[in-house]
Order: structure tokens, then C-alpha cells, then sequence
DNA sequence: TGTTAGCACTCATTCAACAAGAGTGCTAAC
DNA sequence: GTTAGCACTCTTGTTGAATGAGTGCTAACA
């Protein structure tokens, strides 16, 4: 048996209402709600076949029916596929959120933050976005200053123009020359290294190099090192996580409270992050529905996720997390000109 | 009508049981529970006092009491005073943050959230804890370099060392003699200055001094000025807030989703932070029973927050909030011996 | 005068029984 | 192939009674 014009027309009458109202729908509301003009009865002859075929289930005996994450699917990708060409239109909400980009383009911190609150505000899901991430991790830029008598700061910048300072407590006294010696010492020899690159031997050639200053050298490498390899702990931010309250299927305490700790966590979301980045897609865009994400916790979920790309290879990942009776319509186009946003926004620069 | 010894212990007890049970506690309860020996119907008569007191109110006509913030209130300053001696007794909880917090001296941001994580673990209750404040605000140490053609870093330190990073992108070509005179420039000039004491006539008279690079000088001082006024956006990392769900009096929807929102927005937690830092107790714990607490949508909760200090005027606040019926004993102990750690910690350094 | 036993009373909670209503599946007729 | 009709199922909401915890009050007692 296969989907006709017609089965498609009902399952896509039963999703829409049931996006809606969050019921079970009937088929004398089909009935009405189609310009098929067919009788409730017919209706009913449709829909066990469409059960049958594993669209649409039946709660209970006695109750209307409720897509299958199989019927999502159906329609999510069928969506995908006609919506192709409107998308350049972008809502006022996203031109909001364009410019709150461009105002503060100063703290990557701060816009992510907005972004993701913007989203769920507009949306009325949970919301996450996660920091661009660097692939290459190279080294590019090192240096070493005397913040006082005991104290050197030590600041390591990574491709993609990421930061990180790091503080050494210092017994013996250095001078400016000394000091002017061992940055020259470690940029030569370190400069564009990958953390594999720098390996036993150089280690010993820096210290031998660096003389009486070894232990130093030693504190450095510790810097860099957990510098070039922070893969671990990327940065996640989230928001609207009480959005899930508004609605009923997730809202009781068992459900909630791990959501909420999920969100927490975001140690699980990093893994998720991680999956959409490696799984790459033609549009940018995926969509989740129900058992199909990767995180446990949000079985009862649906999660679309859009890629973004500030230059070659520093990717992020922008997600939200809703019911699976979410308005996919809404979410993946207002996803979809985000991300082109990000894309263009920052490639730019 | 005041209180004499009976009803005080009549009161704990009551306290003492709801503590435990969270339901109302009857007369024929603590009839059994105290050594008082006394019948159920001389308890009711004492309850029937303490309630026309203030210290216990009776949910409905046929149910036992419960305690009020002012019994509470009794209950908890009480126990301030007499648990005053045993408080240098480090549990085996503690021993184990102070482990972990020791291991890892290198990252801020890590250990404070590992803190709030122990601490969640442990107690049960969300938490909060607050990136140490600075309060001075004087400049440190000022460095540009030079990343690449296009691209300078500025690095600020403040006192406190808190330290930010700035990337300004510049069009003319800058070789290592503009730099190295920049910032000696900037270091004689701005070192040890407060944010007020860096004027519109200072200005002036950088920018003329730095010649060409005039419109450099103004993108560095806007990063400074930045860094030094940051108090507006403190970090504050919370954990366990899916505890709430432990404890009926908060797991019902509107309450749980106020407090949840409270937590992610954190904004409000500054409040709660400022407001402890300010208001100066000899012992650095505080104690905000129910309508006490000074955000609103934790009316239903009691929070127990006390101050650390890592050095003269750096600041910051750890926070437990949990039900009324919280194990204040435990909490305040907890934190006592916490704060204590923190501040020897640090203060070594 | 303080303490206690006893009793009537209140109120929340639980459970079963019941009615209402939504929706189905099936059959027979069109 | 479509539809009307009907019996049937199952959820939901309501009602009312039983239960039980706990109180307040009174009268007796030490």
C-alpha cells in the first residue's frame, strides 16, 4: 500500500491541527478542516490504513490520533523540499537580531548570549548556542610579560583568533632582556605548531635553550598545551529552558527536571553539537524529531539544529529544542536566515 | 505572653519533624517525639499559643502546624549561637572540595563551577556562586601586540588580576618601534589609574602625543574603559537547579519555571549577590528565610549565601537556595567551613 | 492552677460509581 | 468507492461516602 494525493492531504490536515492544539484529532474534525469533502467514516477508513502504515497512532481505543515521529519526518521533509524559495525573506524578528549583531560585534560572549535569548523569545522554545570552535588549533601568537616581581602573564593566541591568558607565580627575578629572550625563543620555535607538533624532543631543545629559566618554560607549556586542547569545554549558552513548561508533554517533573539538568549540564548539548558538526547536510539545517537525537534526555523532543561558519573551519552550532508538535515551519526558516546572517555577518570581517 | 522554655522546645520540635517529614506536624506527634512527657492535649494548648504568637500557622482548620518565617527565623538564629563552637570540624565533603579546588589553582571559572557543583551534589538544594568582585579597579598592566598585519591584541589587567583581551583591526602598517612606543606610552600614562581619573584632558593628550596612530589610542581606550567598568556583568555559575523538583513546595509548574528562569537569566542573582556583599555580618553567612529573600520569585524558598574574600576587596558570594525546610544545620555548617577554606586558600596565594 | 481524657467537629484525601462525550470500527445501504 | 448509522470503548469529570488525621473545648483530676 503507498501514500496517495489523498492519504497526504489527511496526514498533513492531522499534523497541522495537532501542531496546533496539542489533542489528538478526530476524523470528523478532518472531515471539516479539508476541502476534500469527504465524510467523517471515509476519513476513518484513511486513517487506520495511515495507522497501519505506521504514520499515525492512536493514543487509545477510543481517542483521535497523534503523529508518529514517522509522520513528522514525512512532513518535516516535504516542507523542506516546497519551502525552498521563500526563504530570503527575512522576518522583522531577524532583521532585530541582525542588528543587535552588528551594534556589538565587540563581545562574542555577549552577542551568543543575545542571540540565543532573542530565539527563544521568538519562538517560545528552549534555545542553545554554542561558541564558534576551532579545528586547526595551530598556535599563532605567543607572549610572555611581567605583570610584577612574582607574577608573568602568559597570553597564547590559537587560530581562530582565540584568547587565552594564564598566570605564572615566579620565584626568581627576571629582567626585561630575559624576558624579551624567552618570547623570542619560544615564538620561533613554537609559531604555527599543532599541539601533536610539539612534541619530547622540542620540549628538551626549549629547555636547554632556555637555560637557568626551565622550570618556566615547563609552567608555559602547560598554558599552551591546555590552550590547543580545549576541545573538551566549549562554550554553550542556553535560554527560554522554562519554555518547556508551556507545554504539557514536557512539562511534568520528571521530564522537566531532566531537561533542565540536560540544559545545565551541557555537557550532553556539547555532544550534540559535536554530531551536527561532523554530520554535514547541503542546507545546514537538521531536524531531529523525537528517538532520533542523539541525546536521551530529549526523547520526547524535537531539535533542530542550524550550522554557522564564521571563516573556513570555525564552525558552531545554533539548536532549539522544543515539543515534537513544534512549529517546524517557523523554526527551520527563521534557522535558516539566522544562519545565513551568521554566515555572511562574519565572513566579512 | 512570652516564651518560656516548654513552648521553645515544642517549637524546635515542631520544626525539627516538618524539617524532616514536610507535612504538618499534629500535636499527638510531638507529644511522642519530645522527652517532655507530656499528653497531646497539653501540646495543643501550647501550640494554640505559639500560633497567636507568630511562630507556627495551621494550614486549614483540621491539619497540624507548620513553622512560620518568624518561627523559622527563631529556630535558625538560635542555632547560629549555640553551633558556634563545633564549626572547625571539616566533614568529609569538604575535605574532598578542598581537594579538588587545590588540584586545579590554574582555572577560575573551572573550580567555581565544580564548587557550585559539589555543593548542589551534596546538599540537595540549587546553588549559586559569584566570580570574585574587584572592587578597586585600577589599571595594572596595559600590552598591545601585534597579531598579524591587520590585527593588534590588547591585553588589560586590573587590579585583582582580571584579565581581558581585545582585538582591534587597524589599516596602516604598525612596525615593532610604533608598537613598543605605544605602549610605553600608554603604561607611563594610564598605570594605576581608576576609570574617573582617565578624563577628557588625559585623552587629549595621549592622542596627541601618538601622532598618526590617534584612532588606535581611541579603540584601546574604549577596550579599557570596557574592562574597567565591567561590574554590570558578573559571571555567576549555578548547578542543581533540577533539585527544586526534590521538594513538592517548588516542583509545581509556575513556581518551578520562575525559579528556573531566575537561574538561567541570573541577572536577578547579581541582586541577590550585591545586596550580600554590601550588607556586612560579622560572620559572613546570612540567612533569608522565605519573604525575606530579597528576589521576589523565591518567596517560596529559603537562601543561605555567605561572602568570601580572596583578597582585600575581592568579593564574591556562594548561594543555596532550597525549601523553607531546609537543613539550615547542615547548609550553614557547609558553608561556614567552605568560606573558611576559600578565604585561606586564596589569601595564600 | 496546670494537666489530661474524652468527644464532637472540621477538613483534606481517597475511592468507587456514574454520566457525559469523543471517537472508533463495522456493517449495510447507496 | 462513499456514506449513514449504531454499538462499543475509553477517557474525563463529578458526586458522594468513607476514612482519618487533627483540632478545640469541656469537664474531671491532681
Amino acid at each position: 500500500m503507498d501514500l496517495d494525493e489523498r492519504k497526504l492531504k489527511i496526514l498533513q490536515a492531522i499534523i497541522r491541527n495537532y501542531l496546533e492544539t496539542g489533542e489528538p484529532v478526530g476524523s470528523r474534525t478532518i472531515s471539516k478542516y479539508t476541502d476534500l469533502n469527504l465524510s467523517s467514516a471515509t476519513i476513518r477508513n484513511e486513517m487506520a490504513d495511515l495507522e497501519e502504515l505506521g504514520y499515525i497512532i492512536q493514543p487509545h481505543t477510543s481517542a483521535g490520533r497523534i503523529p508518529s515521529d514517522k509522520g513528522y519526518r514525512l512532513y518535516v521533509d516535504q516542507m523542506m523540499l516546497e519551502k525552498e524559495e521563500q526563504l530570503s525573506q527575512a522576518t522583522q524578528e531577524v532583521k532585530d537580531m541582525q542588528k543587535l549583531l552588528l551594534e556589538r560585534e565587540d563581545k562574542m560572549e555577549a552577542i551568543l548570549k543575545q542571540v540565543a535569548k532573542m530565539l527563544a523569545v521568538n519562538t517560545n522554545y528552549a534555545t542553545m548556542i554554542s561558541a564558534p570552535q576551532v579545528k586547526g588549533n595551530r598556535l599563532k601568537f605567543l607572549q610572555i610579560s611581567k605583570l610584577d616581581e612574582t607574577q608573568l602573564l602568559v597570553t597564547v593566541v590559537i587560530e581562530g583568533n582565540v584568547i587565552k591568558n594564564h598566570m605564572i607565580s615566579v620565584n626568581e627575578l627576571l629582567d626585561d632582556e630575559a624576558i624579551w629572550k624567552l618570547n623570542l625563543l619560544l615564538n620561533t620555535n613554537l609559531n604555527g605548531l599543532r599541539i601533536e607538533e610539539i612534541n619530547l624532543a622540542m620540549i628538551a631543545k626549549l629547555k636547554q635553550q632556555a637555560g637557568v629559566y626551565e622550570n618556566i618554560i615547563t609552567a608555559i607549556l602547560d598554558t599552551i598545551s591546555e590552550a590547543l586542547q580545549n576541545d573538551d569545554d566549549i562554550e554553550i549558552y542556553t535560554s527560554g529552558t522554562n519554555n518547556i513548561f508551556k507545554y504539557p508533554e514536557l512539562a511534568d517533573q520528571q521530564r522537566a527536571s531532566e531537561l533542565i539538568t540536560t540544559f545545565e549540564e551541557k555537557q550532553l548539548l556539547n555532544e550534540l553539537v559535536q554530531e551536527t558538526l561532523t554530520e554535514e547536510n547541503s542546507t545546514g539545517i537538521q531536524v531531529y524529531i523525537g528517538n532520533e537525537t542523539p541525546i536521551q534526555t530529549m526523547k520526547d523532543c524535537s531539535v533542530v539544529t542550524a550550522t554557522y561558519e564564521l571563516e573556513e573551519g570555525v564552525k558552531g552550532t545554533i539548536g532549539i529544542i522544543g515539543p515534537r508538535r513544534m512549529d517546524y515551519d517557523k523554526v527551520i526558516s527563521t534557522l535558516k536566515t539566522l544562519k545565513s546572517q551568521l554566515d555572511t555577518l562574519y565572513k566579512k570581517d
